[in-house]
DNA sequence: TGTAAATGTGACGATCCGTCAGATTCCAGC
DNA sequence: GCTGGAATCTGACGGATCGTCACATTTACA
C-alpha cells in the first residue's frame, strides 16, 4: 500500500534520477521512471533476457517506446537500475553474519544466513542471474553493482574466518578471504536454483540444514 | 591439427544433425554447421547474449544469414548446440572424484578435482555461464543440457558422500544428495569467476587449496 | 488564468529477423 | 569428362524492433 506522501520511486539512484537530457526528474517522471523499472522485472521474469523488448515494456506501462528513451538510453540501463535496486535487501543478510559462530549457536547462525540468503535470491532471482551474467560477460557498471552485494557478504564472512584462524578452529591453510568467496559463490548458486533441486527426495529443509552445515563447518571447524 | 579423413566436425548431436527440411547433412553441411557453431562460440566469448547476431554470425563465417537458418531455426539453436558440445568434457573430472577420499590422499584428490572442475570453466565459460541463465529461465533443452553435465558430477560426489555417512565421518544430517549439489553448486561458481577473485590478496593457488580443503572437509570429514 | 518547464508521442531511417524461390556447387553413374 | 539430380547457398523481401527527432500535451505555479 502506498501513499500519495511517501510514495515508493526507488533507490539511492532514483532520488538522483534525470532524464537523458540531463534535467531531474519531477513527481510525474519519478513514477513513470519505477513503472518502466517494474515492468523491467516483470517482463525479465516472465519472458528471457534475450526477449526483453523496448516495445513490451513501453507497451505494459502503456507508453509509446520514445518516452522509454527519455529516461534510459537503452534496455540495459533499465536492467542495471533494477540490478541496483536489488542492493538494499543486503545489509539484514550481513548482521545475520556478525557475530558468534562457535558451537550449536553458530550453526544456528547458520541456518539463519542460508534461509535468509534463499529468501533473497528468490525475491530477486529474475534480475540478480541477468546481473552475474552481464557481469561475466565483462560489463563495468553490472560487475560494481555485483559488488556492491557480494562485498559486504564477503567481508563478514572474510571477518568471521579470520576469526576461526585465531582461535584456532580451522586449518591455516585455508585462506580467509578465498574461503569467503567459495562460501559466498556457494550461496549465491544454491539460492539460484536451490527451487529446481528441491523433489521428493530432496526438500527445501534438506537443502537449507545441508547447506547450513557446510557452513558452519568451514567457518567454526572444531568450535563444538 | 586436422586430417581431411578424421575431420572433427562436433560430438553426439552432429552425428544425427540434419537440415531444417530433414534431410541428413553431407560432407560439406557438416563442415559449415561447425563453422557455424565455433562462430557462435567465439562471438559469445568477444560480445555478450544479447549482441549475438545471426548477422554477425554468418559474416564471420563468410556467409550469408539464410544459409544460417538451413541448419538452425534461430540463435537459440545455435547456442543449444554449442552446450551440447562442452559436455563431452565431463567424463575425466567424474573419474576424478571416484575413488577413496579420505585422509591426505583425499585431500590431494579434492585438489585434483578442483583444479579439473576450474580448466573446464576456463575453456568453456562463455557457453557455460549462457546455458546457465537460459536453463534458469525456464528453457527445457538447456536445462537437460545443464544437467547431463551436472548429474554424473552430482551423482559421484553424492556416492562418496553416502560412504562418508557409512563410514561416520561426517554428521547424519548432511543429507548425500543436497551436499553434492551445494558443493557441485560452489564449483560451478567459483570456477565462472575465480579468475576475478585472483588479484594481490588472492592467488589461484589459494583458491584452489582453499576450495579443495572445503570440498574434502565436506566429503571426508573426520577420516584422517 | 497564463506560461514556461516537464513530460509524452508519431513518424522515420536503420538494422535485424526469418522465409522463399531460384542460383550455384557437388558427386555418382555413365 | 559429362550430366542430371541432390545438396548447398544466396538475394531479396515483408515484418518487427531500435533509437532519434521535432512537435504535442500536461503539469506546476506565479
Amino acid at each position: 500500500m502506498r501513499s500519495a506522501e511517501a510514495e515508493d520511486i526507488g533507490g539511492e539512484a532514483a532520488a538522483h534520477a534525470v532524464a537523458q537530457d540531463g534535467r531531474p526528474l519531477g513527481r510525474r517522471g519519478l513514477r513513470t521512471r519505477r513503472r518502466f523499472l517494474d515492468a523491467t522485472e516483470e517482463l525479465l521474469r516472465e519472458t528471457g533476457l534475450r526477449e526483453l523488448r523496448v516495445v513490451d515494456i513501453a507497451r505494459r506501462v502503456g507508453t509509446s517506446p520514445a518516452t522509454f528513451y527519455q529516461y534510459f538510453t537503452n534496455v540495459e540501463e533499465a536492467v542495471l537500475a533494477v540490478a541496483e535496486d536489488a542492493t538494499a535487501d543486503i545489509p539484514p543478510i550481513v548482521e545475520h553474519i556478525e557475530g558468534d559462530w562457535a558451537g550449536d549457536a553458530g550453526l544456528d547462525r547458520a541456518r539463519k544466513v542460508v534461509k535468509a540468503f534463499f529468501d533473497y535470491w528468490d525475491r530477486h532471482y529474475a534480475i540478480l542471474r541477468v546481473r552475474n551474467l552481464a557481469a561475466e560477460e565483462g560489463d563495468k557498471r553490472f560487475r560494481a553493482a555485483r559488488m556492491a552485494t557480494l562485498k559486504p557478504l564477503t567481508d563478514a564472512m572474510c571477518d568471521r574466518l579470520q576469526h576461526a584462524h585465531d582461535e584456532g578452529w580451522i586449518p591455516l591453510e585455508i585462506q580467509p578471504y578465498a574461503a569467503a568467496a567459495a562460501l559466498v559463490a556457494m550461496l549465491e548458486r544454491i539460492g539460484a536454483y536451490h527451487n529446481q533441486l528441491e523433489r521428493t527426495e530432496v526438500t527445501w529443509r534438506d537443502m537449507v540444514e545441508t547447506t547450513a552445515r557446510i557452513l558452519h563447518q568451514t567457518v567454526a571447524g572444531q568450535s563444538a
